[in-house]
DNA sequence: AAGCCAGCCAACCGCCGTTAA
DNA sequence: CTTAACGGCGGTTGGCTGGCT
């Protein structure tokens, strides 16, 4: 199965038959242009490349705002048209384009992140008993996290949590984090200005 | 320099709701 | 009421490109 791109002149004759026919009858459009494409295929061009004031290039911060926030409100609120619809210039394909090559990898990677902070405290909380019978564990005993890298044969390197006691500076153990979680917290702070 | 791989974008497919005959 | 055609949408995938080995 091919996909056929288009060509700048089927691309002239599409627009010229839109501009002097108007938007519509989509099932009409192939013969009245001349075109060897199905009504679909006529349609989709037009509104996603050949309509004015169409927008291209990186989105920006407050467009992925708009695009994250329906998501984080309603589960799995994948209505592209709605979304696109509030972000001028954009089609409901970038929208989607966008969410499915970089958002949704991103977004995933910040839930895997939190579930990993959840359950190092959870295992921090038993070895905090360990080490102290005697305290309860309160907020002011919160554990310190750091980050570092464990060298490993062949030149790379195994990015760990290191998780110590705040008062006595004791060593309470290594966590491993995996690679797409750390690439994006480097991200968010460095976009954050933490970095 | 060549091959491989991942990311991105554009095009296509299948389904669903609406409308007109 | 039924049915075929149409418009529109979300999901999927082919192919191009740039980076890496």
């Amino acid at each position: 199965m091919g996909r056929v791109a288009w060509t700048e002149e089927e691309d002239d004759l599409l627009k010229r038959r839109i501009e002097q026919y108007g938007e519509g009858k989509w099932h009409r459009v192939p013969l009245l242009a001349g075109l060897n494409r199905c009504r679909k295929s006529c349609r989709l061009r037009w509104l996603n490349y050949l309509r004015p004031n169409i927008r291209r290039g990186t989105f920006t911060i407050e467009e992925v705002d708009l695009i994250i926030k329906p998501h984080k409100l309603v589960v799995k609120c994948f209505r592209w048209s709605l979304i696109a619809g509030r972000l001028p210039g954009r089609t409901a394909n970038d929208v989607k384009n966008f969410w499915n090559c970089s958002l949704s990898k991103k977004l995933n990677a910040e839930e895997k992140f939190e579930e990993t902070k959840k359950d190092m405290m959870v295992q921090n909380a038993f070895e905090i008993d360990d080490f102290s019978t005697s305290s309860s564990i309160g907020p002011s005993r919160g554990p310190i996290y750091s980050t570092l890298l464990s060298p490993l044969p062949g030149g790379s390197s195994l990015i760990l949590n290191r998780v110590q006691d705040h008062r006595a500076g004791t060593m309470l153990g290594h966590m491993p984090m995996d690679f797409h979680t750390m690439k994006w917290t480097m991200e968010m702070a460095t976009g954050s200005g933490m970095i």
